[in-house]
DNA sequence: TTGTAGGCGTTATCAG
DNA sequence: CTGATAACGCCTACAA
């Protein structure tokens, strides 16, 4: 129980406990510089003997870097943002590098606070997968010459590295295999209205229903803030309309899901009686019981893209602004049918 | 697009630009020290106008602390498991500590080496929601003196802090609901063996079982790792019996729901041919389709007693080993019933 | 091949 | 009240 910070053992100590010079442990430790053989070898095992490990803290003062890197996002309990954290790990962790998790919990001011942070931390750089379009956080990064990777959300302004998915293809794509079940009646449901990619998957939608049915009708978009809640809100609304829509497609798999729930508590079927599909693919999706057809964005393969990304921006690899995009896969599951 | 670090401003420069001493900056700007009003009221302005931050890399060495703690876990994508990560956050962001992930994937090396990582990194402390109840890792935070937090998992030799459900009583709990609607011949689904809360979980449900019933059948338990594979293993073992059990407890709810899956399959309704409950009470659990009757065990704030006890012990402020244990609810939904 | 010296950016100590 | 100095632990020139 004692938490008594035992003396740590320094490079002095296993100088010391060598005969040689701190420098000489430095350079037989990193296998920099030149060092004799036999050196070498007893300076390693000494080291080990005294279980001396070098201060990533000392080492960072003196090397100016922290082999961390920090991840903002909304919310890692969604599951969306826990595969693209998973993804993310993957590639550092093999590169030898540790995440920071940050949740901003949707609180700009949080974020605001997060970031400045992880500046005083001097991270080597960050993935930001939680900012709005125009935050005038990202200019601070900028500023300050911190490198960053921006993830499914662009800034308005600035031109960063970003890796994303095709959201506007993946509605467009939802529309389009409603279109050729024979729906023409297509509801939306909408994301937070201050990220790209949620504005992009409503273009998606909207471009794809325009394209094909010319006229439009404003009622059948219902918003939304990814929430199961929202989702049941939309759907209830969507049940009010004297017009109904005979489909509905959604911003992401939640809302879909709450939809869905609502409509079975008005004993409606899905797909007979409304065809729903989703967007994300979470594991929820894929159970029985939901069996959602939604669009996969390959979560964890994005978290990994975006991860190489900022690490190739860190090891200067990295050329101009990285500008990645993944398209997603629409997986056709049972709530997706032909209107009656 | 550039990432050439701008020449960092440091408290030398505030000092300069000042004309003060990089001392008198840092008394200003920590608050400590003796400081005429007037002169920090000028430093605070100037720092401020060059942008300075502070540099918790160089504050960390000489103050030898980082203000970071780790937290080990098997799998972030896990609902139960980022449901404590947001907890811990919670609590932690609001003492001004950042949270460093490790997800260790379920597997001894990885969280080996990650844990050399944590101490190289000098962090103040850890919670360990992943190891082994015999890990030999522990040892090694025990014997650098880094302060540590076992969540739900107790070290089978060594006293640590501890805090956890109370696993045993959960799935008694269980059993009982179950015996108190007429089951008696009750199957169990446990988790993977290396784990302490899971062999608590079974002993609970052991316990009761012979407690009620005196006899016990061995064939009614099915081994399992957690995952909704795992279920769906386990119960079609259960159906292949010659005498089926009425009701199945599981460990956690992701092998409830395998199992209610492959009951599905074969035409069986639940609770009507077979009750069901979990373990953890995932969100997944309340949706209308799955409505598993489950127990609840806090994770949120689990997690944020995990943390605050883990800053007690930074702060010097805990004595004896905490010992923390939260009962868990039993939340009656939809999947239990009188068997027929 | 090895050792010495200096500095990375802070803060605690102590003298002025 | 303020400033010089040393030290936190490491790495890298450069000298030997």
């Amino acid at each position: 129980m004692t938490n008594l910070r035992q003396p740590t053992i320094t490079i002095k100590d296993v100088a010391q406990a060598c005969g040689v010079a701190p420098s000489t442990v430095s350079n037989a430790l990193t296998g920099k510089g030149y060092v004799r053989a036999k050196t070498r070898d007893q300076v390693i095992a000494t080291a080990a003997r005294l279980g001396y490990r070098a201060s990533s803290l000392a080492r960072g003062l003196r090397l100016q870097r922290t082999w961390t890197v920090g991840v903002l996002l909304a919310d890692i309990a969604n599951p969306f943002f826990s595969a693209l954290v998973r993804g993310m790990e993957d590639v550092l962790w093999a590169r030898h590098y540790n995440l920071m998790l940050c949740n901003t919990d949707y609180d700009k001011e949080k974020e605001a606070a997060y970031l400045r942070h992880l500046v005083d931390k001097r991270l080597d750089g960050i993935i930001l997968a939680s900012t709005a379009a125009d935050s005038p956080d990202v200019m601070l990064l900028r500023e300050r010459g911190m490198p960053f990777v921006m993830l499914n959300r662009r800034h308005r302004t600035l031109a960063t590295d970003y890796v994303g998915i095709d959201n506007r293809r993946g509605t467009a794509t939802a529309v389009q295999h409603l279109a050729e079940l024979g729906h023409s009646r297509i509801a939306f449901i909408r994301g937070p209205q201050d990220s790209s990619a949620a504005e992009d998957r409503l273009s998606g939608y909207l471009d794809e229903m325009r394209r094909r049915f010319a006229l439009f009708d404003e009622q059948l978009i219902a918003p939304g803030d990814y929430s199961i809640e929202a989702g049941r809100r939309a759907g209830a609304r969507f049940l009010a309309l004297e017009k109904r829509p005979t489909a509905i497609v959604s911003a992401n798999d939640f809302m879909a899901i709450g939809a869905m729930a609502v409509l079975r508590e008005h004993g409606l079927t899905v797909p007979a009686d409304m065809s729903v599909t989703g967007f994300d693919d979470i594991y929820v999706a894929a159970l029985p019981w939901i069996d959602l057809t939604t669009l996969n964005p390959h979560s964890r393969e994005l978290g990994a893209r975006t991860a190489e990304a900022l690490l190739s921006r860190l090891d200067k690899t990295a050329n101009g602004p990285a500008d990645i995009v993944l398209a997603p896969t629409l997986i056709h599951r049972g709530t997706t049918a032909p209107p009656r």
